[in-house]
DNA sequence: TAGACGTAGA
DNA sequence: TCTACGTCTA
């Protein structure tokens, strides 16, 4: 099966429901939650203008704040995690920018988490969680750990959704 | 379906044919003829020493040469492709040292040969095909465009394997 | 902890 | 052309 099939889908995904687990970034991207293999905000024209329609949370972030109803994320740029890399500021630009627009349009943001666990085999995995649909509220820069600019953005969770329970571990 | 499943395979690998091709690397990993996502030279310890199992000859190095029967490969390291490092010497070690080491040995190297096509959707997509078991014969050491030593190993093909014939596109 | 012939989308 | 909360092995 290909990567991608179809265009960018806003909103509720036909198939995937709150609670799916996976294990890799392309399986998100091939079912269509998120299409992008590495980077954390994903966005697309919506009546002309940048919105941001899937995010991921893999919890790399220390700025990051998680439970049942609010959510706050790190924008992305400045190689934060770079290794070799200079921080710079963020700049209002890409997902960043597709986060602020999808303010005021109020669209449904889906959001995906990511956690590490170890399996039966001792390995150490990454999987995700398909957590449902958030609006962003608002956002504001803070100064990072390195003294450079970072956007963060406050999501919150639409209400009515199935509760998030993980599935049995493995 | 897990990556990796049971441990690196020196040679042939059930259920794997020549011909067989694959559009992602991770499709490699999965079946077990090269496990390493980006790197092209796969190694493992054989008897105490590390020798190369599989290596992947996508064509992005200019020295890299094929035909039916001899192939020229270069080393890694050095950053040749990279973009803002600066070009280094290769060092013997990692995958070189293991082909190095592979001569000696004369132990069957798989080789996976890429290429890029156009899809029928116009869509630049990369394959993969098995291309069978090759020894490394010889090595050697040039200088690069950049000027700065690159390794290159010469591999032939063990006779008696079915001829490599691209299946019809797409 | 770092390196590596990856990938797709902007 | 470049970025990006990848993913593996050593």
């Amino acid at each position: 099966r290909e990567v991608n099939t179809g265009r960018p889908i806003l909103g509720e995904v036909p198939g995937v429901e709150v609670g799916d687990e996976f294990q890799y970034r392309v399986e998100l991207a091939i079912v269509g939650i998120h299409r992008l293999y590495q980077t954390g905000i994903d966005s697309m024209k919506h009546n002309g203008i940048s919105v941001a329609n899937s995010i991921v949370d893999a919890g790399v972030y220390s700025g990051d704040k998680h439970n049942a109803e609010v959510m706050i994320y790190s924008g992305h740029g400045g190689n934060i995690v770079g290794k070799n890399k200079q921080p710079e500021d963020q700049k209002l630009e890409r997902g960043n920018l597709a986060l602020k627009n999808s303010i005021s349009t109020m669209n449904p943001v889906r959001v995906i988490r990511g956690w590490k666990e170890t399996n039966r085999s001792g390995k150490l995995v990454t999987m995700y969680v398909y957590d449902g649909l958030y609006t962003v509220n608002r956002y504001w820069q803070e100064t990072g750990p390195h003294g450079k600019l970072v956007f963060m953005f406050e999501l919150r969770r639409i209400p009515g959704q199935p509760k998030l329970r993980q599935k049995s571990k493995i």
